[in-house]
DNA sequence: CCTATCTCAGAATAACTGAAATGC
DNA sequence: CGCATTTCAGTTTTTCTGAGATAG
């Protein structure tokens, strides 16, 4: 009998992989210039729109545990990048939103992460990159579906 | 001042990491029902093109340091998957192979992921899947040679 | 001898799982 | 009671640091 095997170079879970694992080296060097952590940005980024946000949903958006997103709310409060306050409401649900100098620094950080980003897609067309991001939604989709 | 927002839903880097979360996510229960971690599978599978590696460049094309490598390995040989040994000449090297059973696991645990990969862009076309593969390398390239 | 690389061992960090407490 | 959020404890995984060994 025959093993199939699986060429690497065709896989694009391989390359998604290798992708992620290179912006991610990228990412990590930026924002640690302006002393952040790439999980740190993460949520800084999804904290922006301006909507309070308390732990859990925060943590759905960033792709960690609600224990980790606990830690990481914590370090950003105690550097005065966000604050936590009881819902008005709901009394177990704590409620985070940036501050300003969070909003500051947020901006500087997102200077460092778009270049960032720009260089990696900078090989693509403006056609390939819409197809990028679509086409990445796609399989997002399909995969969640299973 | 305004400061300048970032759009995550029209963000590559964003979709790169919630493809890849839920790309994980699938292969961990996948490769789960075989008594294998993602991680361990990974490393089969470079060691499958029949190449004698040493730890440090398993764990360059796994993306792990060399310590994670190193446990990895260990758990696979104390498994019996595969077979370590001293590089003939280099001392200090310490080759790893697959072993029969390693093989075989591994061709099974193939059928699985493939099927995942293979779910992950069916809502994609032939072009399109062609497409984003080469966009995945030329990113890879870019970020790389920062 | 010097530099680079590989490997191992211990400590520290970060993450997840499970479970308990609380509020709706 | 069922469901969701939060936090605590224990475990595992990964990484960091430093060290020893080897090749060129």
């Amino acid at each position: 009998m025959t093993l199939s095997k699986v060429d690497l170079d065709s896989s694009v879970g391989y390359e998604l992989k290798r992708v992620q694992h290179a912006l991610r080296l990228a990412m990590d060097s930026e924002v640690r210039a302006l002393g952040l952590t790439t999980p740190q940005y993460a949520a800084l980024s999804v904290l922006e729109r301006g909507e309070e946000l308390f732990g859990a949903e925060l943590a759905r958006r960033c792709f960690v545990t609600p224990q980790t997103m606990s830690g990481i709310l914590s370090g950003l409060e105690s550097a005065k990048l966000i604050e936590r306050h009881a819902h008005p409401t709901h009394g177990r649900i704590v409620q985070a939103h940036l501050t300003q100098s969070g909003a500051e620094l947020l901006a500087q950080a997102h200077e460092r992460v778009t270049a960032v980003e720009e260089r990696m897609v900078s090989g693509l067309s403006g056609e390939e990159r819409k197809g990028l991001l679509s086409a990445l939604k796609r399989c997002t989709v399909a995969l969640e579906a299973g």
